[in-house]
DNA sequence: ATAAACCCTGTACCTAAGTACAGAGTCAAG
DNA sequence: CTTGACTCTGTACTTAGGTACAGGGTTTAT
């Protein structure tokens, strides 16, 4: 078995046929070799490079930015800081991610604790929050609650 | 001015036109009376019901759960601890989506601080993990790195 | 009365990362 | 030799939350 054809590759590598298919699409793999029927055949390396995709994929990055990771590795032109630069762009994004996320948990907590859990919905402080107090939703989102 | 015009509508809530015409679609604000000529007339009622929307949206929650916090406001059998519960559950959402962003960043810290930033792209320890290293990659993401 | 600004419906488009066919051809096992 | 599994291309569909027209009708200000 030297050579797979997409389907023992996409079992290997552990992602659908179509995904590979798109993945030749969208340039992430390279167009592979056909057999005169018109199958592809796929050497090991194609499992190698899907892989590489699906850690990449792991870490946060997109398939747009993981096609620049790729020829970033071709170029030879290309030094280990671009790569890392790559790796610290997208530390950053991920804290904006996380940050954000972290005002949300903190105004929904605060919601939850002025709310008894007792009485009619009418009086839920979950529900007049977000009718009227725009400001204490709006200022626990940002993660800058300055009053109190 | 008692009635409002979608436009007037949008520029006071904040939002689009479409986007009005749009959470009419989903039901997420009640269908307006029409004047003759067609034009839909609001109250202000509506612009409190775009700003409850843009509020939940702000603490993460999808179209799809404002639709079920705004029925539930209106059932007078929901209790408070329904409401509550809601909240509880995206706290929840939120908590395992950070915990997931926390595993990536530090993965990718892992990985740029074995990065000296000298040296060619095929060297990179980045690209290199990327290539190889499932088992590095997976313990970082996953927010478990056993071996310390 | 006419031009600018507004609104209507309906449909298509956008991003991201695929998934799901339809309709055809091919390969492998019994 | 036939049947079932596999593969091909091409296109459409999916989720979420909208945005962008096209091709009409309406309102308002001058």
């Amino acid at each position: 078995m030297e050579s797979l054809s997409i389907g023992q590759l996409a079992k290997t590598a552990g992602v659908n046929i179509e995904t590979i298919r798109y993945y030749e699409r969208r340039g992430l793999i390279p167009r592979p070799s056909r057999r005169e029927s018109g199958y592809r055949q796929y050497t090991r390396e194609t499992v190698t490079r899907i892989q590489f995709i699906k850690r990449a994929k792991e870490l946060g990055f997109s398939l747009r930015e993981i096609l620049e990771l790729l020829s970033l590795s071709l170029d030879p032109a290309t030094t280990c800081v671009d790569v890392k630069k790559r790796a610290e762009i997208k530390i950053a994004d991920i804290e904006e991610k996380i940050r954000i996320l972290q005002g949300m948990k903190k105004a929904l907590i605060t919601l939850t604790m002025e709310c008894k859990g007792s009485g009619p919905v009418s009086k839920c402080p979950i529900l007049e929050a977000l009718h009227s107090d725009a400001e204490a939703v709006k200022r626990s989102a940002a993660g800058r609650n300055k009053r109190s």
